[in-house]
DNA sequence: GCGGGAATGCTAGTATTACTATTCTTTGCA
DNA sequence: TGCAAAGAATAGTAATACTAGCATTCCCGC
């Protein structure tokens, strides 16, 4: 009944499949623990490493760099978040239902899931909500982006866009108006708890508000 | 009549104002050419000072540290769009004609102006394209707030969303709307140019795609 | 039990970064 | 002219982001 999900990450995001090995699998366990805890600047290899008991060169036998790993968990995020929102919005018919379901994933945290026992899908969330736009602003985007690494990305907002279209046809930015929500959800959701000024969202209310405030925004300009 | 416009940065963004001196002053100048050439993680202030020909603890003496500067830097851009805002909404009485004016401010890009010689304002609005969440996205970011640093930030989202609500006094999430709408229009632009399947915004009319696409946002939101 | 290959580990580096303590030098001005 | 204070230079440290090269272990078929 549940098997354990295996998710499609590209190939050329890790040098060796960290789910091929238990090794493999401590360092992406014990990276996203870590980059919750001390964010991804504080985060290095070599703390990895140590707490994982093992040594640095091994760690970089699975990933280039830290910025690789980082895209790598964002990856993972992006083809879970898709492969959720599909699973929520199979056998729904109605175009604008269909649409609600997939804003309200699109929106939702990640909550731990049985299926992937070694993934804190909360500590994961929290990490993609702080760090996941790191995974793009650098200067290497334009190669990784030639080299296919930001596919699922691509084709979550794709899923979502095509959606809107189906709505309203006219409408002539969906994917722009996607890549904002996705966006927009995980800076509320930060604005909420850190710089609280800037956004009416409220810390303990944060995912509903996000929610309600996203979905309500995307309605009302595909004017529904 | 065309005085130059002295901006109001907070004093605690810098350890002695850069403004004060010619030194202080090279190296605002030299930074914001060096971040937009190399970007955030190549920029070190070691280069910076190699280029400006002075050291690097000659650097450190006007700011703490490198996240900083480009905080201070930020901030500028912040404080100098809230003042072209207002220069831009002032004496139009319309509320929904201020807010659009200043919706196309807010989604402008900078250009160079005689008032600030030393000031590459096309340089610097693409680092604030490309860097500027790095302003605040880590893990000091909740003392820096307390110390104010943000100030510039929220009084320019405070400003824009005082227009949404005197367009329309129902609407609960002015606020979150302009800081998406500020993200949005530097994520939209980035994305243009570097990851292009996630918008429809062409790198080539990036600027007025953007501007049309989150104006028409707004203004559907709050139901005009 | 043995040979071979993959996986992992260890040691020991390099170049660079972020930052600082201390000393030296200039300069404004009394 | 003399002197205090501001500013600049020297010379560090600890940590970071990596890499090379070799040693060890483990599991496979034979």
């Amino acid at each position: 009944m549940t098997q354990p999900v295996r998710l499609q990450v590209d190939e050329k995001l890790h040098l060796k499949d960290p789910m091929s090995s238990e090794l493999g699998e401590s360092i992406v366990e014990q990276a996203i623990l870590m980059l919750d805890e001390m964010g991804y600047e504080s985060f290095t290899f070599r703390k990895l490493a140590e707490r994982i008991g093992t040594t640095e060169p091994s760690v970089y036998r699975y990933f280039k760099n830290k910025q690789r790993l980082l895209l790598y968990l964002t990856s993972w995020y992006w083809s879970w978040m898709e492969y959720r929102l599909v699973l929520a919005t199979v056998n729904v018919v109605p175009a604008e239902q269909r649409l609600r379901l997939a804003l309200a994933e699109l929106t939702r945290p990640m909550v731990n899931d049985d299926t992937t026992p070694r993934i804190d899908e909360a500590a994961l969330y929290r990490v993609v909500v702080a760090e996941s736009s790191k995974a793009y602003l650098h200067r290497d985007v334009d190669e990784e982006n030639r080299d296919g690494l930001f596919r699922s990305y691509k084709r979550l907002c794709r899923t979502v866009a095509d959606m809107i279209t189906e709505v309203d046809p006219a409408y002539r930015y969906p994917l722009a108006l996607v890549s904002t929500v996705v966006e927009s959800s995980h800076m509320q959701k930060y604005f909420a708890e850190h710089l609280p000024s800037l956004t009416e969202v409220k810390h303990a209310q944060a995912d509903a508000s996000t929610t309600q405030f996203l979905t309500e925004m995307v309605f009302k300009v595909i004017g529904r």
